[in-house]
DNA sequence: CCTTTTTCGTTGCTTTTGCAACATTTATAT
DNA sequence: ATATAAATGTTGCAAAAGCAACGAAAAAGG
C-alpha cells in the first residue's frame, strides 16, 4: 500500500469513516487490521489522545488493550448498547459516531443522563462497581463504533507496574467524569429555558474553542438534556434568533452575543 | 475508664458529639486520644463503616491513616473550609456535622453541587487532579470536624500493595460519587417543583430506611438544592401538606403517601 | 429576658413554561 | 420520484413559577 493511499486513508478516519484501521504510529500506519488474529487492534490513531492510552508506545498500547480485553462493536442509528437492568461486563470508549446514556424516571419521563462522542468513555462507575439493576441504558444515536474494555483483570492485580498505571488513568477519567457532570449540575441549575440554553451553548463554544457549533441532540433531545418542553425550547430559539443573540440553521447554532 | 463510662463514650460519639475519641475496634475503645501523639487517630470508629477504610484492623488503620497524611479540624458554622480558586491540597471526609460544597453559576446564583454530611467524603476529583482556579468553595453550615486526607504520597507509588489498596478504595469511592451525581440529575430533571420535592423525598426514605427524615437544608438552601423559587417552594410545600401527601415541622418530614 | 436579625410562610401580580393542536419542513422508505 | 413518517416551528390557552413585599415565627446575640 502507497504512502499517498495510507495518508488519505488516516484523513478518511479522523473524519470518522471506518476504514478498516489499525494501530498507528503518530504519522503512519504500522500495521493493518488481520482479521486472523483474534486481537482487535484497530483504533491506535484515535485513542493515543485519550486519557487512558496517552503516551504509550505501540507496544505497550497492545499490551494495554489486552489486558483490557479490547473488543470493538459496531452500531446502528438507534441501536441498543447495553439495556437497564444487565450487568456492564466492559465499560465502552466510542471511536466514531454518539452514544446516548438515558433512564426513565418515575413520571416515565427521559432523563439524558450523558451524551457522548468520539474518543469519551462511558459506563465506567456501572462496570466497575459491577451494578446490576441498573435503570440506565445506553443507545446509539447515529452509526456508531465503540471499543469495550473490561478492568476486571486489572484490578484483580493492582500492584503490577502495568495494572497500577492503569489504575491511576482510570482514575483520571473518573476524575474528569465528575468535574464534567458538576457542569452538567450547573447547567440544570438555570431557572430559566433562555439561560439553560446560553449556558449550554457557552460550554458548546469553549469545548469548539468556536462561536460555531454543532449541538449533537435533536431538538427533542436537546430539550429533554435541558429539561425543558420541547415547544418552549423551540420558541425561546426563535426568540433568541430575532433578538439578534444567536443564528442557526439545522444543528449549527453561531454565538453571536451574550 | 470503665466499660460502662468507656460505652457510654461511644455512644454519644454516635451520636455527633465530640468526645475526644480514638481508635476503635468494633465493640469497643482500644486507645484514647493523646494530644501528645503528632498523629491523629481520633475518629477509627466513624470511619471504620468508609469505604475507603472498611475491613481494616487497628494496625493497618494506623498506616493508612499515616500514609494519607491524615489530619484533623474543625470548623464552626458558616466556616469556609475551602475557598474558589485555591489548590486542594486534601480532600476531607466529614467526621461530624454538615458541609456545603457550592458554586455561583454566571448569574451570580449559588448553586448547591454536593451536601455532605457526616462518613462522607468531598473533594476527591479536584484533589487527585490537581485543580487550581476551579470556582467550588465549601463551608460548614453547622459545627462540624473533618478529616483530611492527601492521596500524592500514594499515587507516587502506586505499585506498593498498601497504596494500590488505597487506590482501588478511592476508585470506589469516585464510582460512587458519579452514581450519586447520577440522582441529582435525574433530580433536577424533573419539570415542577412538586415532582422535585417528591423525588428528593424519595430519596431521603430510601436513604434513612424511614418515612420520616430531616432535611439537611434551610428553606433556602433546599430551594436552591432543586433549582426552584424560595417562596415557589414554600407555597408547594403548603399545598401539599393540605393535600395529605407530607407532613412536617421544622425540619422533619414525613412523606404520608406519594 | 429582651432586642435584633434571620428564616419562613403567605399572597397578589407578572412572566414564563407546559400543553396540545396544527402547519411546515425534513428525512426515510419503497 | 413519490409517498409516508418524523422532526421542527408556531400559537393560543391554561397552569406553574418567579418576584416582591409583608408579617409571623424562630434563632441569635447581648
Amino acid at each position: 500500500m502507497g504512502e499517498d493511499k495510507l495518508l488519505e486513508r488516516i484523513r478518511q478516519f479522523q473524519n470518522g469513516e471506518d476504514v478498516g484501521l489499525v494501530l498507528l504510529d503518530d504519522t503512519r500506519l504500522i500495521e493493518m487490521w488481520n482479521p486472523e488474529k483474534s486481537l482487535v487492534y484497530q483504533v491506535g490513531y484515535i485513542i493515543k489522545d485519550n486519557p487512558l492510552f496517552k503516551n504509550l508506545d505501540n507496544e505497550k498500547m497492545r499490551r494495554y488493550l489486552n489486558l483490557l480485553h479490547a473488543e470493538i462493536k459496531e452500531y446502528n442509528k438507534d441501536e441498543m448498547l447495553h439495556r437497564a437492568g444487565e450487568k456492564m461486563e466492559k465499560f465502552g470508549l466510542v471511536l466514531y459516531g454518539h452514544v446516548q446514556a438515558c433512564c426513565d424516571d418515575m413520571d416515565g419521563n427521559r432523563v439524558i443522563m450523558a451524551e457522548v462522542g468520539r474518543n469519551v468513555t462511558f459506563g465506567e462507575s456501572i462496570h466497575f462497581l459491577r451494578l446490576e439493576d441498573e435503570p440506565v441504558y445506553i443507545e446509539a444515536t447515529e452509526k456508531t463504533k465503540v471499543l469495550w474494555l473490561s478492568l476486571y483483570d486489572v484490578l484483580a492485580n493492582p500492584t503490577d507496574a502495568t495494572n497500577a498505571d492503569i489504575l491511576c488513568r482510570f482514575l483520571s477519567i473518573l476524575s474528569n467524569r465528575t468535574m464534567t457532570m458538576h457542569d452538567r449540575i450547573v447547567l440544570l441549575s438555570q431557572h430559566s429555558t433562555r439561560e439553560k440554553i446560553i449556558l449550554y451553548f457557552d460550554i458548546l463554544r469553549r469545548k469548539e474553542k468556536s462561536d460555531t457549533f454543532v449541538v449533537p441532540f435533536s431538538r427533542e433531545a436537546l430539550a429533554d438534556y435541558l429539561a425543558v418542553n420541547r415547544s418552549a425550547l423551540s420558541r425561546e430559539l426563535s426568540k433568541l434568533q430575532e433578538e439578534g443573540i444567536i443564528t442557526f440553521t439545522k444543528n449549527r447554532f453561531t454565538l453571536l452575543r451574550k
